[in-house]
DNA sequence: TCGCAGGTGGTCG
DNA sequence: CGACCACCTGCG
C-alpha cells in the first residue's frame, strides 16, 4: 500500500488489495453511503462528509486468473492527509490483511469459500460506535432504503446535517418529534437508549448492548460487529436464517443451533464470514428478480 | 389489500 | 424457557 496527496483535498492510496466499493456499501453494514453515477461512493461517517472512488490496476479483474491478487487505487475526494489518517484508514479498515483471512475461511467451509468469491473485496468498517447503535436500532423490521431515510431524517433534523443527535441531545427529545420524522415505534427506544447512554456510559461489551432498550441479540450482534469490531459476532438475521437453511439444513428456527455451527466453524472471523455469506445469498435472490 | 422489510418487548403456557 | 403477537411505515 502506497499513499500519496494529489492535491490539497484529493488523498490517493496504491496498491489497494482484497477491496471493492460495492461489497462494502451494499452489504448492510452502513447506511449512509450513496453509490454516484461514476460508480465512487458518497457518504458521511465521523462528522465527515467525502467522496470515495476506487479503480482497479490493469484490466478489469477478469474471469478465473488471479483473482484474489486484484489490486486498485483508492481516490478519497475532500478528505485531508490528516484526516485520512485519523479517520479513513482505520474506518476502511485498510491495515488488515483480508487476503490472510479469507484464506483461512476459505479451507474451513466450501459454502463459504463459494460465498467468499462473490463478495471478495468486503471489509468490515470501524464505524463510530453510537450511530452504530442507533442505525441498527432503526434498523429492525424495517428495509433499507427506509433505514436510510430515517438516519439522514434525523441527522438533519436532530443532528448538524452529518453527525446524528449525541445521547445529550437525543435524550431530552420528545417522542412526537421522532414519530413526525417516521421513526415509528422505534422513537421509543431511541429515546430511553439515549438515556441510559447518558446515565451509564456507552457499552462496552455484549450483555451490556443487550441491556439497551430496542436491542436484541440481532442488533446487539450488528453492533458488536460493526461499532465495536468484534470480528467474532455473528448477527443472525433473514437472510442468514435463509441461507443457513438452505445450505447447511438448519431449522430457520433454530437460531442456538446457527450460533454454535458459526463459533465453531467460522470462529474467531465469524463476522466476516458472516458478510460474504449474507452478500452472496443476498446476490443470489435478488438476482432472480 | 395485505404481507413483508436485516426484530424486540411483553405476555402466556 | 419457547411460542406467539403487536408494532410505525412504505412499498409492491
Amino acid at each position: 500500500m502506497r499513499e500519496k496527496t494529489n492535491f490539497k483535498e484529493e488523498i490517493i492510496v496504491e496498491n489497494v488489495k482484497d477491496f471493492n466499493l460495492d461489497h462494502i456499501f451494499d452489504c448492510g453494514q452502513a447506511f449512509r453511503w450513496k453509490k454516484e453515477e461514476d460508480g465512487s461512493y458518497s457518504g458521511k461517517a465521523f462528522g465527515k462528509a467525502i467522496n470515495i472512488g476506487f479503480k482497479y490496476d490493469g484490466i478489469e479483474k477478469s474471469k478465473g486468473k488471479s483473482k484474489e491478487k486484484s489490486s486498485g487505487t483508492l481516490i478519497l475526494k475532500n478528505s485531508s492527509k490528516e484526516d485520512y489518517e485519523k479517520i479513513w484508514k482505520k474506518y476502511l479498515d485498510l491495515d488488515r490483511d483480508y487476503g490472510k483471512i479469507k484464506r483461512e475461511l476459505g479451507t474451513k467451509d466450501s459454502v463459504l469459500k463459494e460465498a467468499i468469491k462473490s463478495g471478495e473485496g468486503i471489509r468490515i468498517l470501524n464505524q463510530d460506535l453510537w450511530e452504530t447503535i442507533i442505525s441498527f436500532i432503526i434498523s429492525q423490521n424495517n428495509n433499507i432504503p427506509r433505514i436510510k431515510k430515517c438516519i439522514e431524517s434525523l441527522a438533519c433534523s436532530f443532528g448538524d446535517g452529518i453527525s446524528l443527535p449525541n445521547p445529550e441531545e437525543l435524550s431530552i427529545l420528545r417522542e412526537e418529534e421522532l414519530l413526525s420524522i417516521k421513526l415509528g415505534y422505534r422513537s421509543k427506544y431511541l429515546i430511553e437508549t439515549a438515556k441510559q447512554v447518558v446515565n451509564n456510559g456507552l457499552p462496552k461489551n455484549f450483555d451490556e448492548l443487550l441491556e439497551l432498550n430496542g436491542v436484541g441479540p440481532k442488533v446487539a450482534n450488528c453492533i458488536s460487529l460493526f461499532g465495536m469490531h468484534h470480528l467474532e459476532s455473528f448477527p443472525i438475521d433473514v437472510w442468514v436464517k435463509r441461507l443457513m437453511n438452505k445450505y447447511y439444513g438448519f431449522d430457520e428456527k433454530d437460531t442456538k443451533g446457527m450460533e454454535i455451527f458459526a463459533q465453531n466453524t467460522f470462529g474467531d472471523y465469524g463476522g466476516i464470514a458472516q458478510q460474504y455469506l449474507f452478500y452472496h445469498i443476498r446476490k443470489e435472490e435478488l438476482s432472480k428478480n
